[in-house]
DNA sequence: ATGCCTAACACCGTTAGA
C-alpha cells in the first residue's frame, strides 16, 4: 500500500499537477494539506475520474486537509477527537483496506497540517505547541490500539539542523525552535518512526523550497513534511522517498510529495 | 536589515504562508 503526502498550496491552482501526480505515482492513499477551499469546492469529479474517493475538511481561503484513496475510507474523523474543537481545518483521519482486499491489511491514516507558529513569542507559537500536545495525545491513543497507522503531513518542523539549508538564518523561526523539536521528538519517543530516515541518512534532503530568493534553483529548502509510522507500520515499510518532480514544474506548490510503501 | 514570491479575497491593498 502506497501512502503519500503533499501540501498543494491551493488544490484549485494545483489541480493539473495533482492529476499528473495521481496518474504517475498511483498512491493508494494521498494526504493533502492547504487545499485552501471549502470541502464542497474540492474538485471531486476530476479525482473520481482517476478512481479516487475524496474526504475533505475545508475552510474558506486557508488551511484545509483531504484524504484521496482508491479504497473507500472508513471511520472518518474530522478533527483531533479530544473535544478541543478546531476553528482551523488541520486534521482528518480514516481507515483504509489494502488494495485488492488483502486479508488483515488495514491501515489508519491521518492527514495533518500542523500550525506554522511564526512569529515566535506570539499566540501563534503558543497555538502551535498546544496543537502538538493534542497530536501527541491522539498518537498515544492510536498506539494503544496496536494497529498500523501513518501520521502524514506538513508538520512545519525541521527535526534537526541537517534538515535546514541554513540553520543560522532559521535560528529564530518557529520551525526550528527547541520547543517545537522537543514535541516532535516526543512523538518519536512514544514509538513513531520518521519513515524517511529509515531509508535515507544523508543530510540536506528537503520537501519545501520557498518561492522567494531562488530557493528551488539553489536547492535551499527545509524538510518539514513527514510520514511518522506506528511500530506495526514500520515493520512493514518497504520504501520511502521524496518525489521532487512536482516542485520543478511551472506554477508549482512550494512543497513536494513524500511517499512510503507498506507491505500490507 | 529587508524583501524576495504566491494565493485568497476583496479590491486595485492586505493577510498569510514558512
Amino acid at each position: 500500500m502506497k501512502i503519500a503526502s503533499w501540501n498543494v498550496n491551493s488544490v484549485k491552482v494545483r489541480l493539473p499537477h495533482l492529476i499528473d501526480f495521481l496518474k504517475s505515482s498511483q498512491p493508494d492513499v494521498l494526504c493533502l494539506q492547504e487545499i485552501k477551499c471549502l470541502a464542497e469546492d474540492f474538485p471531486r469529479l476530476e479525482a473520481a475520474a482517476l478512481g479516487y474517493h475524496v474526504e475533505a475538511l475545508g475552510q474558506r481561503a486557508y488551511n484545509g486537509v483531504a484524504l484521496l484513496s482508491k479504497e473507500p475510507p472508513r471511520d472518518i474523523i474530522y478533527s483531533l477527537p479530544d473535544g478541543g474543537g478546531d476553528e482551523q481545518a488541520r486534521y482528518i483521519e480514516a481507515s483504509f483496506s489494502a488494495p485488492g482486499g488483502t486479508a488483515g491489511g488495514e491501515v489508519r491514516v491521518a492527514s495533518i497540517y500542523l500550525p506554522n507558529g511564526n512569529p515566535i513569542g506570539t499566540d501563534k507559537f503558543t497555538y502551535k505547541l498546544a496543537w502538538m500536545e493534542r497530536l501527541i495525545a491522539r498518537t498515544s491513543e492510536l498506539l494503544r490500539r496496536e494497529i498500523p497507522f501513518v501520521m502524514a503531513g506538513d508538520y512545519n518542523i525541521c527535526p534537526a539542523d541537517e534538515d535546514v539549508f541554513d540553520p543560522i538564518a532559521l535560528r529564530d523561526d518557529a520551525l526550528c525552535q527547541p520547543e517545537s523539536r522537543a514535541r516532535f521528538r516526543a512523538l518519536l519517543h512514544h514509538g513513531l518512526t520518521d519513515a524517511y530516515r529509515v531509508f535515507h541518512l544523508e543530510p540536506h534532503r528537503y520537501t519545501f523550497w520557498d518561492y522567494q530568493a531562488g530557493r528551488w534553483n539553489r536547492d535551499e529548502g527545509l524538510r518539514i513534511d513527514h510520514l511518522l509510522l506506528s511500530p506495526h507500520a514500520v515493520d512493514r515499510v518497504a520504501a520511502c522517498d521524496i518525489d521532487k518532480s512536482p516542485r520543478g514544474k511551472d506554477r508549482a506548490s512550494d512543497h513536494t510529495p513524500i511517499w512510503c510503501e507498506l507491505a500490507v
